[in-house]
DNA sequence: GCTCAAAGGTTCCCTCAAGGAACTCATCGT
DNA sequence: ACGATGAGTTCCTTGAGGGAACCTTTGAGC
């Protein structure tokens, strides 16, 4: 297939879809998340033929996402777990799973629901501005070429 | 391939893959987003195939992530524009933006800024909680099954 | 000591989706 | 009449995903 490689274009959208965006990896990633750090639960979890979990297990740790630890000299055993940078980008699932509560769902209503910590709320995420604290969606900015814009 | 299909899943993660985690399905919410919204300026744009490109469109309309409007009775051209529900999924791509520009932006810095209206500043997305207010990230969470919940 | 099971992969083959180019069809501009 | 444009469709080739079997090391039970 010789699939095209987003990681070379000049935004940050196709780069990030060159750490996870093939097939699994986000899955890969909440499972990590909830705690199934171990190759066979996630094979067995996920479904998964063991062949592309290990693919995408060796990416991601590639990519600085997930790193893989040896917690068992003997029998040599290893979870996988989540780094600050993998962590951050739990935030993208967040968001996922809000837009999939929201148009997805159907009768049943949400299959997960996420309680704050801060507040002791049952809530979602919200896209708030950086610099002012007020909503921001796709349709509450501008698009302006950056520094690091080709050409 | 015979790929997996995510949709059945009781996860609103692999819900919303299985509308666009598919190769350049991102990519092309993206251009549509900005303003690219015919078939051989995404096709240009993008460097897509045409056969999946042509695949791709057919299943975000049948998804109601974009709509397929005709411009021009006589030659007939088309355009496909943004549903609030796609709208609401380029949420996702200022998050993924967000996580690009400062895990994988390098020295160039951002390719693309964005201005928030409101505040008239360069901000990012800040993922808040709908109840309260203050940053919800995915550690700040309690995972708990929902009324959706298989089984 | 021998057998069995578990963890963590690796190897194999088969199928089907992505890439790429060529082709279609209707309409417009000149 | 001729070429260009928009919007796809068709065809072939390649290679990634699925699935199952296999391998290696270790620990547990008899």
């Amino acid at each position: 297939m010789q699939r095209t490689r987003f990681g070379d274009m000049a935004c940050s959208i196709a780069r990030t879809l060159d750490v996870i965006g093939e097939p699994w990896s986000p899955l890969i990633l909440r499972d990590v998340y909830v705690g199934l750090t171990r190759f066979d639960q996630l094979q067995q979890d996920l479904g998964i033929s063991r062949k592309v979990l290990a693919e995408r297990l060796k990416w991601l740790v590639e990519s600085g996402v997930l790193a893989r630890r040896q917690y068992s000299e003997r029998p040599p055993r290893f979870e996988y777990t989540l780094t600050d940078k993998g962590t951050e980008l739990c935030d993208l699932l967040l968001v996922m799973v809000r837009w999939g509560d929201r148009w997805l769902a159907g009768e049943a209503g949400p299959p997960v629901l996420y309680r704050h910590h801060a507040c002791g709320e049952i809530a979602h995420v919200e896209p708030s501005c950086s610099a002012c604290g007020e909503p921001m969606r796709a349709t509450d900015v501008d698009v302006l070429p950056g520094p690091g814009h080709a050409g």
